[in-house]
RNA sequence: GGCUAGGUGGCAGAGUGGUUAUGCAGCGGCCUGCAAAGCCGUGGACGCCGGUUCGAUUCCGACCCUAGCCUCCA
């Protein structure tokens, strides 16, 4: 089967045939590094590292590349109001996000360009682009004129004519049509500044990503990745660089939006003050939990995120753990094989992680009834295999019982279960019920089974 | 106002022109000292109104509702 994917250039999923198969490339717009990020933020860094290692799975050679923005007018504003250099900051937050994103089952990326290491290649695009009159200079300013590319709005399906005359923001006097975006801007002393023949100044976001893109992966990209507010107007602005400064050469074949991640049906948004900070989320859930959560609905669909959830998505890894260990017990420790061929199907059609999960879901089963060694051993592999894929039950699940919750007093906890297991073959099931209320109300749930007595922690 | 996406059972969430999504919760069993976990079985759905069709939740049109973008935003 050939990998589907879901177009927004055409609203609608197309196989996927790269324009070179030995060097599939694609780019996904990475984290601007004034914050911690927000679960909202990791959504996309979630769904395009799975799409990365599906692609893997078919093409030898893959290169993504996520970018690291790290000039920005808030990056600024952060760094003078702390009194520090913008690196500071900058090398603080990333160091945050791939910490979090790591944790949220996150492989790297086959390149994490910095926009402050690309000057020269965007100075060297506006020069490109002013010399073919796709841009201008205005006072001090280098602009991008949207007149001069004919396609401007067709990503996202916008008249420019028509936003103009529904036009409310106040007009920057210089620019030639209200719609022109900057690609610099000029840095007065008190500001971060490169050099340049116009001026010392500052890039504008969207050059950094054009840029970025065609040092690393040329003019032609397959996959261009991210949330589904960079529609408009950054990508269709990456567009217009891109196109223009190739002289009409396509920037991405495959353009793919995640939806957002939500709070009771509201985006989550820094504006709306109803984020969710990834490394806080951190302190109470394990990021497989996370994760898993963050699976459960197609990327395209928003996502409702909630504590209900949340505790729903760390039962049914529990729950899953919970065979595994049973399963390994009775027949022995399994490793991971090939993933199952409905898996691998699921995520190759645009990434379908709800069905996907079912099938994950429906392995557990077939394992939790396997009554044969062979059958385990062959369903044990194969679901060891989905989860390697999709970068969920990668922890021992002893660890994850246990560790997980922290459990400060395991010697206590052991030292009860056994006193209890006492209690119960001398047919003395008072005490062993007081042992097993105690372990509740630490927190503590058993598992009587043929293999003894296992513990896992339970609601807190 | 313009544009875009979506409305599926108690909840979450796929998918499909006629046949089981799946998970959680519920109900009935098995197992268990009793539980828990697991297993077996089971009820329950496609916003509203028209149209196309032998047949529509699925296609088309109107309507209602929700969210998002149009300003920084994953």
């Amino acid at each position: 089967m050939t990998i589907r994917l879901y177009n927004t250039l055409s609203r609608g999923k197309q196989e996927f045939q790269p324009l070179d198969p030995e060097r599939v490339t694609m780019y996904v717009c990475g984290p601007t590094v004034y914050n911690y990020a927000h679960i909202g933020n990791a959504r996309p860094v979630v769904i395009f590292d799975l799409l990365y290692r599906v692609l893997c799975m078919e093409y030898p050679n893959v290169v993504y590349a996520r970018n690291i923005t790290d000039i920005d007018d808030r990056i600024n504003a952060l760094a003078a109001e702390q009194g520090v250099p913008i690196t500071e900051i900058s090398a603080k937050y990333t160091a945050a996000y791939r910490q979090d994103m790591a944790a949220l089952g996150v492989g790297n990326p086959t390149i994490e360009p910095h926009a402050t290491e690309h000057m020269a290649q965007m100075q060297d695009m506006m020069a490109r682009l002013i010399e073919q009159d796709h841009a201008y200079v205005a006072e001090g300013h280098v602009l991008f004129n949207i007149e001069s590319y004919d396609n401007y709005g067709r990503l996202s399906r916008r008249d420019m004519r028509e936003m103009i005359a529904g036009a409310r923001v106040e007009v920057a006097p210089y620019k030639k049509h209200p719609g022109d975006f900057v690609l610099w801007k000029p840095s007065d002393d008190s500001q971060p500044g490169w050099d340049s023949p116009w001026g010392r100044g500052r890039p504008g976001w969207h050059l950094e990503c054009s840029a970025m893109a065609e040092t690393h992966l040329g003019e032609t990209i397959d996959i261009h990745g991210g949330g589904q507010d960079l529609v408009f107007p950054h990508h269709e602005n990456e567009i217009a660089q891109s196109v223009c400064v190739h002289r009409g050469a396509p920037f991405a074949r495959f353009w793919m939006h995640n939806g957002f991640v939500t709070m009771e049906k509201r985006k989550m948004s820094k504006s709306l003050g109803n984020t969710l900070i990834v490394h806080d989320l951190l302190k109470d859930h394990s990021g497989e939990t996370l994760r898993y959560l963050l699976l459960t609905a197609h990327y395209r669909q928003p996502l409702d995120w909630s504590e209900k959830e949340l505790a729903r998505a760390r039962r049914t890894l529990d729950r899953m753990y919970s065979v595994l260990r049973s399963a390994a017990g009775k027949f022995g420790p399994f490793e991971a094989g090939e993933p199952g061929s409905a898996f691998i199907d699921a995520l190759k059609d645009d990434i379908n992680t709800p069905i996907a999960l079912a099938e994950l879901s429906r392995v557990s089963h077939e394992l939790a009834r396997a009554e044969n060694e062979n059958a385990a051993r062959k369903l044990g592999a194969e679901f060891l295999g989905d989860c390697k894929l999709i970068s969920l039950l990668q922890s021992d699940p002893e660890e994850w019982f246990g560790a997980v919750a922290a459990h400060p007093d395991a010697v206590k906890i052991e030292a009860l279960i056994l006193k209890r297991n006492q209690a119960r073959a001398a047919r003395d099931f008072e005490t062993a019920d007081v042992v097993r209320d105690q372990l509740a109300a630490m927190g503590v749930v058993l598992e009587d089974g043929s293999e003894g007595t296992r513990w896992r922690r339970g609601e807190a």
